[in-house]
DNA sequence: TTGTAGGCGTTATCAT
DNA sequence: ATGATAACGCCTACAA
């Protein structure tokens, strides 16, 4: 292992350590120009880069923000996270990305990890959990980290209170569901998330109460649960078919749901959106280009990622930002 | 800024910080039960966790593994990047993600930054571009890491010599066109990736093959590029189409640009695979939900993640894992 | 079985 | 304008 470090370097060129620090950082502090070269050239020479973990223990913490998400390989965290990946490194920091797999053991176990890394802040695209437990867990972990100076910053709602950039998940379940009512749809379904799951309870009750406003009986055998994964919407769908027969539309809590709902769809013979209308939440990049387009809502993904990392490096108590979603329209909605 | 060192412990349970440091690390070395109980019990109390800059200053490397990768938001590596993160967790690293924006230039500085962060090794889900600036970059680069025992695997060719973990990309081109061929079809398109990328290279010098080996005549108006991208792909059938009229078949050089192709198509009023049909490679998750379900040559993704993974950390010289990819049969290639 | 002390690479304080 | 040195938190030879 043969690493060249600050010493070497203040060697090389003849100087003290200090005065290849302050080269190297750029201080505004007065150096002579034959100095400074003299510096330069040793670095260039040596291929000295700073080590990195010398500086995060110096600083008590480093140039990286730690982004947990649900499943990395979900175009919806893929988004937030090109977002989170593109502004951090413009700013000069690196992301850890980490993977919960869904499982809010590890959730927290990340938290743990991230911590003892020092990173500038976490953003948190997972979580949102009903459980009084694991928000037990979060809210002492928020403690922590509070105490220690660690920022956190959430995508989604957490049912407890945290700086947020996000958007209205009750607005969005409704926006949707009101979308359909105005073209004429009355029997409509509702494929959900995960129960214990705050984005989609709050997305369930957005549909209801759009339902509600309209003067639209509720329907139970209407509703549907699945994990917000397409194979989810797949099976979800398919029992949904099973027990109910009269539907124009289905209200999608989330794009992979739709995805997995137009191919059970297609199994079942139905053209969308000639006998059946469908529509989601999120436009992640694959909706553009189902086949019929899909008509969705368009969260700002990648732009919510952006801001999670502004909020982070720059740092304000009481962040709550929430961001405007429209409805894409595409061909997936038909007018009855 | 509140932190608990092993200092803080010690005095807390009033032992030397070696006897925590063992206590902590669990080597096996004899410990009085006391002693390990009130170690503990001081560590619970103040909620200790090391300093992983502190640790990595001191190991000269961290847990961590990067990941340089082309598109985050691109279910390729979206799954690539769910192996890496996964496996990495199993065995206690961490992981920093890296995306270029398909921008060389960014790459090169991800290895710089990387080094910087003393990572135990890069995994390379990027670069690849047959061009010599960019080589020999690459190559310097390398020989640094190598100098410096930083461990490289890439998972796509790269033109010169390097560590990896991928499939045959030649295999994978000629593959899925003999598929085609066997089914009748002689009147075959191919929509490639970038001209420069290796794996765009590959891919088409297989279909060529496979062309030729079943004497049938190639012909250039069938061969167009894209970028990769479902965009591109669906900008590159729509230019396809304008020029060549009788296709029976599309060989696409990726899953994005089938999904693109596959929209393109639609908007032209063809149905697949009736009118047309349409192969590819990688099966990305939504393929399976792609309507038609797309037939497409499986690529292992989410293993070769992890295997790099394991290539990172009980290094070897001279790695060289090909890895199998069998055709995956679903609805969009019909027999004639 | 337990403890002392030096050093990893950097930055910041305090001289000169 | 430049340099010596202490400190960050941890691990590990070496002592005891």
């Amino acid at each position: 292992m043969n690493t060249v470090s600050i010493v070497d370097v203040a060697k090389h060129a003849g100087v003290s350590v200090t005065t290849v620090s302050r080269v190297m950082n750029n201080v505004d502090y007065p150096i002579s120009k034959k100095t400074r070269e003299k510096v330069l050239k040793a670095i260039d020479e040596l291929q000295y880069t700073p080590n990195k973990a010398a500086q995060g223990l110096k600083n008590n913490f480093s140039d990286v923000i730690g982004l947990i998400v649900r499943d990395i390989s979900d175009s919806y965290y893929g988004e937030i996270a090109r977002g989170v990946t593109t502004r951090a490194s413009e700013l000069g920091y690196l992301s850890f990305v980490c993977n919960t797999g869904r499982n809010p053991e590890d959730e927290l176990m990340y938290h743990d990890i991230l911590w003892q890394h020092r990173v500038k802040g976490i953003i948190l695209a997972a979580g949102g959990l009903d459980q009084v437990d694991y928000k037990n867990k979060l809210m002492n972990q928020l403690a922590r980290h509070e105490k220690s100076g660690l920022n956190i910053v959430s995508l989604a709602p957490q049912g407890i209170e945290i700086p947020y950039v996000m958007i209205n998940e009750f607005e969005a379940g409704k926006k949707i569901t009101e979308y359909l009512i105005e073209r004429g749809h009355t029997k409509i379904a509702f494929i959900g998330g995960p129960q214990k799951l705050y984005t989609s309870i709050e997305r369930l009750k957005g549909f209801k109460s759009a339902l509600d406003i309209a003067g639209i009986e509720y329907n139970k055998d209407y509703i549907t649960k699945s994990d917000f994964s397409q194979n989810g919407g797949y099976e979800a769908c398919k029992l949904l078919l099973s027990k109910v027969k009269d539907l124009t539309a289905i209200c999608c809590a989330n794009d992979n749901i739709a995805i997995g709902t137009m191919s059970a769809l297609r199994e079942h013979g139905y053209i969308i959106p000639k006998d059946i209308s469908v529509i989601s939440i999120g436009d992640i990049n694959e909706a553009k280009y189902m086949i019929p387009p899909l008509t969705t809502l368009s969260i700002p993904h990648y732009e919510m990622g952006k801001m999670a990392v502004d909020v982070i490096t720059q740092w304000k108590e009481k962040v709550e930002i929430t961001l405007n979603a429209s409805i894409c329209e595409r061909e997936s909605v038909r007018t009855l």
